[in-house]
Parts: structure tokens; sequence; C-alpha cells
DNA sequence: GCATAATAAACTGTATACAGTTTTGCGCAC
DNA sequence: GTGCGCAAAACTGTATACAGTTTATTATGC
């Protein structure tokens, strides 16, 4: 199949002028994010490439972009793998969410204008009249937005651009934590806006911690509960060991085991 | 050129077994973070590739994940560009890293072994030692090192690996600035491991807030300067105009700029 | 002389070919 | 039946080919 299909082959697909590495970079993305492949799972290059209906050569280069940004993982000279499900990893990336959000929430109490105040609102208005009828994907997407629009607040770029990668790769994990629970978030959000509204930073931070941290713990039992549901998806089991498998569940808890090592270099 | 110069070719770069997809990224990363290419230029794959001895192939796939990583920028159908200088980028990037390293020294205060305690003594030792002789370089990547390590005292992967993308991509910046002053950080050093080594949390935050912050003001300079010795690199002067160009100068200062936008869509 | 249009060269993005390695499947010994 | 070793198949990593653009260059009109 030559250069014809790139042209004739765009048929179901009606996305237009993007770069095919840039297309399935964005499919491959979503893929992760949602673990759409099952943990550690080893992808296979010619098998992905031809559902996605494009050559190895670009499908690589959104892969590798995928592991700069710890949605993927590759081994050299075995492949890509899907990222494990690791609850060290996942406690991780909820402390430093922890740690940033606070800090934007600081800055924003000094950088909020009229007009981003009044568009909060606005999105606040919005989110609340969707609330009922939305599936929970959705209210999570309206949630993310929330945090990042006061990151966008902060003028930052690099606090927007690292809280955007965090919550790419907790957002599987907050949707099975919101599974059968719809509580509503609303009037802490509220609360928020209204702290930084005032340049009340100590208030607002308050707020910002308690709303993240208290998810914390819920989201380890979210874990497991995810385990049962990944392991049903289409094997009669999950297969086992034959990837980078940082398992979970191996140890009491790991938390603690990089302090003494040396120095893990670079990627 | 065939597989033959694979193993032949390989007489220069003593590198074994590693993937050449990796090593082009370890080259490649060093000169981003460097600023061995010019700011903004564009960089002409062919050339790279005979450069570097390797096709384009695993070349682009280097450059994508350095894409990732901000140490490179892409524009869809012109190719890559090396990333501009920018000031408002490397605010943002001292600011976070201020966030990052205060909740780095506060949860390393609750987390600092003796084993930890007791290498961080060493490696100030040796540090202190290296100080007259040692070239600039060396100095600031013992800096980094430093820092790094109170991350990984921490025992969280993720707030490790955000501090050494920023670390790497103010590097060059931090080294303009020490240009011309050896200026001794170690009784901060001292300090900072004191207090955490007493989990007094407040004073070795405050300590580690001051100590980033100080220079915060200085490398706005230390990037003009930066300027001056980047432009008289090889050519008469800079290329102007050719790329993505977030050039820093162009407006009085654009560091609110993004308050209002809608949402810039992802990467 | 300067701007503009046409043409040629250069370069990027993608597909494909291929070597070397890893994985799988099978047969055989025990 | 279970474990080991070998051959076949599959897969990854890299080089190369090629079409379509972008960039540089030359020619042309004013």
């Amino acid at each position: 199949m030559p250069e014809i299909l790139q042209t004739t082959g765009r048929e179901t697909a009606q996305e237009g002028p993007t770069q095919l590495s840039q297309r399935a970079y964005d499919r491959l993305r979503e893929m992760a994010i949602n673990y759409r492949f099952r943990p550690g799972e080893r992808l296979n290059e010619g098998a992905l490439a031809k559902e996605l209906q494009i050559s190895r050569t670009p499908l690589r280069e959104a892969m590798h972009r995928l592991v700069s940004e710890g949605l993927l993982q590759s081994v050299g000279g075995r492949g890509f793998f899907a990222r494990p499900l690791d609850v060290k990893e996942v406690c991780d990336l909820y402390e430093a969410r922890l740690a940033l959000e606070t800090a934007i929430v600081r800055l924003a109490c000094g950088r909020a204008s009229r007009d981003w105040l009044e568009a909060m609102h606005g999105y606040l208005d919005r989110s609340v009249s969707a609330h009922e009828s939305e599936p929970l994907e959705r209210l999570l997407e309206l949630d993310e937005g929330f945090h990042e629009r006061i990151a966008e607040c902060t003028g930052n770029l690099e606090l927007l651009r690292m809280l955007r990668s965090i919550n790419a790769r907790i957002h599987f994990f907050r949707w099975v934590d919101m599974q059968g629970r719809r509580d509503n978030t609303q009037a802490e959000h509220r609360a928020l806006i209204a702290a930084i509204g005032q340049g009340d930073a100590e208030t607002a931070v308050g707020i910002a911690h308690s709303h993240v941290a208290r998810r914390q713990d819920q989201i380890i039992d979210g874990i497991r509960e995810g385990y049962a549901r990944l392991y049903m998806g289409e094997g009669p089991q999950a297969a086992s060991g034959e990837g980078p498998q940082a398992a979970s569940g191996e140890g009491p808890q790991a938390a603690g085991r990089v302090s003494n090592s040396p120095s893990p270099e670079d990627q």
C-alpha cells in the first residue's frame, strides 16, 4: 500500500492536514490515559500501526513522546509497554499534585484579574448545570478544567504543563474513584474562587489542600477496584511478568525505597 | 552505508550496546541544554544525522522525546528547532522550581533517614574540597546534584523527575549567571541539611526558599549576557524570524499574557 | 536597483526493506 | 506429565527510498 492510501485512506478519519505522527500521538495518549491497554502489556507496533492505518515510523515517534510523558514505557530491544498499575506511582503523583496545586493557588491569589474571575464564575455555572445530566467522564473533565484554569491564571505555562501532565496520569484512577459516587465539589470550588478573588492566600491554599488531599486515601482503594475491572478486559487474566512490571502490591509498601539509592540516571 | 557502519563506525564513540536512538537522545540533550544550537535555529536532520553517524529515523525519535521535555520545538511540516531564548519561560521555570523545591524540602524533613543524612554530609565534604579547583561547570553539577538528592530523599520519583526536567532547562542560565562569580553556597547547604536532619520544616523551607529565590533576579540579567555570548557563536549574527521565535525581548514584558487565553490545547 | 515570479535545490514526513534479536512453538529426553 | 533445547516465526531497531513541501536561487519586469 504505497502513497495512494495516504490520500484515499482518509475516508473514515475526517481529520485533514494533521501530521500522522501527531494523530497517532493523540490517539495513543487517549488510550494510555484510560488504560485501554492492559497494564504492563507489550504493545505490538505492527498491529498498532495497522489499527491506526499508518506505518511504524510515525507511530514510534509518537510512542517515544509518550514515554517521555510517563504514559508509556520502553525497554531497549523489547519495545514499548503500557504503563503498569503502580500504587507507588499514583501516590507520588498525588503528592506532587498537592504540592503543585498549593503553589498554583497561592500564585493565583496575587494574579487573578477581574476578567478571569468572571470567566470562572461562568465556568462554574455551566458546570453546575451539567452536574446531574452529564456522564461521570464529563464531570471529571470539568473538574480537571477547573484546576487547569487556575493554573492558567498564574500565567505560568510551566506549572500548567506540569499540572496537565500529572492530571493525565491520574485521570483513570480518579475516574475509578468516582464510580458510584457523584460527590459535589461545587461548593468547594466556589469557595476557592472566592478566596482567590479576595487575594486570601491562606484560605485559598487551605481549601485547595484539603480538596486535593481528601481524595488521596480513597484513591488507593480505587486502584484496587481498578485492578479487578482491568484484568477482566478481554483475556481470561492479565499477562504476568512480561514487561517492566513495577507491580504495585509486591511488598508491604515501597514508599521509601528510593531514599538511599545512589542516583538513578536520567530517564 | 548499510549495516557495516553500525559495527565499524563506532571507533570514536566507545559506547557499546546502547540503542542509537538513545545515544542520539543523550547527545542532543546535552547540546540543547547548553545551547550548543543557536536559539530558535532550525535543525537540519540530514546534517545532524551525518554528524551523529546515524540515520534520520532514530534521530527523529530522539528529537520527539526532547520536544516533550521542552528542550526542542517542532513545527509541523517545517521540522525541529532549537528552543528560543525566552525570558518569560525562564521566569516560569524558576517560579516552578521554587514551588517544587519548597515542597520537596518540606517532605524531606519528615523522611530523611540517618543514612541519607550521613551520605549528604559526605557529599558536601566532597563538594567543599572541590570548590576551589573545579571548573564552574562542575560546581553547577554539584549544586544540581545536591538539590536532586534532597528530592530523592523524599522517595517521590515524580517530584524528582520534575526537578530534573526543570534543572536541565535552566542549567545554561545558571551557568551564565555563575560566570565571574564563585559564590559560596556551602554554608547554606549545610544549614539546610541540618534543618532537615532536625525535622525543622519551617527553617528548612525558609532556607531553601531564599536560597532559590535570591538568584531569580540576577538570572534575568544573566540571560541578557547570554544573549551576547550566544549570538557571537559562529555566524556574524543570529538567524532572525526563521523559527517559532518566542523571542524574549519583543515587548515590554509578556509575563501575564496567558491569563485570559481560553485554553491552549495540549502540547 | 528592487521587488516579484518562476525554477531548482533542499528538506521533511512517511512508507518500506532488512538484519539481528527476542519470543514462540515443537519435539525430545526424562 | 514436565523441563529443556532447538528451529521457526514474529518483532524491534535502523537504514533507505520517495513524494510533497518548503526554502533558496535565479530570472524578469519595472
